[in-house]
Order: C-alpha cells, then structure tokens, then sequence
DNA sequence: CGCTCGGCCTGTGCGC
DNA sequence: TGCGCACAGGCCGAGC
C-alpha cells in the first residue's frame, strides 16, 4: 500500500501534532500485530514517554521517544495512521489507539492486518532485519546513476522485479514502479542488464522525478491510503498509466496495457515501452 | 546465490 | 440478489 511518498506525506502531517507530545495511554485490540512485544509489555514501556521526532526510512515509519525508545511501523497493504479528536470513535478496522497527553488520539487501524508493528530502543534498529537491509534510497546522495548501473549490471531479473526489491532501492512500489518505468520507456519485463546507459539514466531520472512528485502532490490515493490528518493525496490525478488499462497514453497516443510481472498487476503503454 | 511463487488477511468489484 | 472468483499499494520464506 503506501509506499515512500505516502509514508513520508504521513510522516509529516503526523509530526507537528505528535512531537513533544506524550502518550498516557495504549489499548492494543489487536495483539499479533505487535512482532517483538507482549500487549501488556507493549503499554507498559509507551505509556508516560514522551514523542521527541517521527522519522521514516523506506516504507518504515519510527517514532522516536525519550528514554531512546522507538516505535517502528510498516503498513504494508491497508494500515493506517491517524491523528484524531477526543470525541473520535474507534471502528472495527481501528486496531491500536494510543492516547496523548492533550486528549486527542492516534489510531492505527488496519483491514487487512498485515501491518507490522515493532517497540525496541536505538541500538535495537539493526537488528531489524526488514529495516537494517534496505538499500539506499530514491532523491538522496546515495542513490546515484553509478549505483543504478552496478545494480542492473548481470541481473537476470526483469527490470520491474529489481525495483520491487527493498535491499536494491528502498520505497519503491508497485504505483511508482509502474509510473518510473513508463516515464523513461522502459517495459516492465525487460532483463535488468539489457538496459543501456542511456536508458539507466532515464530511469534514474524518472525515479527521483516520480517520488519527488508523488511527495509533493501528498501521495496517491488510489484506494485506502490517507494522510496522518485523514485526507487523500492528490497524485493520483496525475498517473500516467497505473490503474489506467485502455485508457490512451498522453505521451504517445497508443493505448494502455496490464501483464502480470513478478507476479504484480502492471500498467504500461506498449506503444512507448520497450 | 538469484529468482519465482505462495502465504499472510480481509474487503471490493466483477461476471454469471 | 447471490455466489464464486480475481484482485488489492508489501514482504518473507520455501523451493527450484
């Protein structure tokens, strides 16, 4: 479900109403959720800490907390993180309510329940294994063309299957893969050692260009995905061919397609992706 | 080691 | 209207 633009979008609706706030309270209603931690044990360790920074890394939301604790959250398919009043109630997709010292509330809920949730201290995030194995990730300084041509190069794969890949290019998913791919031309299924120095700069590009506009526009609401404060992105307005099967390509006139590659609904447009 | 596929869960939407 | 099936933005682990 969300992937890098969405969590960063929650990360930053979320911290100017979360920092410097503490938690009084946790209800868990639903335990297996928690992956490292008991429910009592899960309240007990939060309850009196105080939020000092929301931070994310990939896909991964972490909340950083006095006494150097840190709650670590992947959403995968539907979960969901929320700010919420007083008078707010919970429904029966809400799955963990934390309360806040001022009255107002953070929900996660979650339809699905694949969400992850982790409590551990600073020095326990390595041993994360989703987490410590991340590959570097789109718009920073470790993620260059020179990275992206050495990951490519000998792969066997399909282009798209690497990029799905977290310990390659972390935050990347289905929607931004899909859009990346036909932004520089590329289809999906094309072995990743094929591509031509060109075509690995054009995705380079595409890449950064795609996260930098999915973060700008709040994210793509396709279905479930909202914001910490519980609105919609706005990028889903602006995809160029996910979700769009014959529809017609703005770039080219042709019209879009969906194959299934590495085992994900894909969108591209035959006509302009080779 | 590199890669593909099934499983985890529940809900929605489609065709019949 | 009801039923069965395919599919859904992710990730891990088994198996080839």
């Amino acid at each position: 479900m969300p992937e890098l633009p969405e969590v960063e979008t929650i990360r930053r609706t979320l911290a100017p109403l979360l920092e410097h706030r503490t938690i009084t309270r946790v209800e868990v209603l639903l335990p297996r959720l928690l992956k490292n931690t008991a429910a009592p044990d899960f309240c007990q360790r939060l309850a009196g800490r105080r939020i000092v920074a929301l931070a994310r890394r990939g896909k991964y939301l972490l909340l950083n907390f006095d006494q150097s604790l840190v709650l670590v959250v992947h959403l995968r398919m539907t979960g969901r993180l929320y700010h919420v009043t007083e008078e707010t109630e919970p429904d029966r997709f809400t799955r963990i309510i934390f309360y806040l010292d001022n009255g107002h509330k953070l929900f996660y809920a979650d339809v699905r329940t694949l969400g992850t949730i982790f409590l551990v201290n600073q020095d326990e995030l390595n041993g994360l294994p989703g987490l410590a194995s991340l590959g570097p990730e789109p718009l920073t300084s470790a993620f260059t063309p020179a990275y992206l041509q050495q990951l490519l190069a000998g792969r066997r794969g399909k282009i798209k299957a690497v990029l799905l890949n977290q310990h390659y290019i972390a935050g990347l998913g289905n929607i931004y893969i899909d859009e990346s791919l036909h932004e520089a031309g590329l289809d999906p299924e094309r072995p990743a050692a094929t591509l031509t120095a060109a075509e690995i700069q054009r995705l380079y590009n595409a890449i950064n260009a795609v996260i930098a506009a999915g973060i700008a526009d709040g994210g793509t609401t396709f279905r479930d995905y909202r914001d910490g404060t519980g609105h919609s992105g706005s990028h889903q307005r602006h995809l160029g061919v996910y979700g769009r099967e014959g529809e017609i390509c703005a770039e080219c006139g042709g019209m879009i397609a969906r194959k299934v590659v590495a085992g994900r609904g894909s969108y591209y447009c035959p006509h302009c992706q080779h």
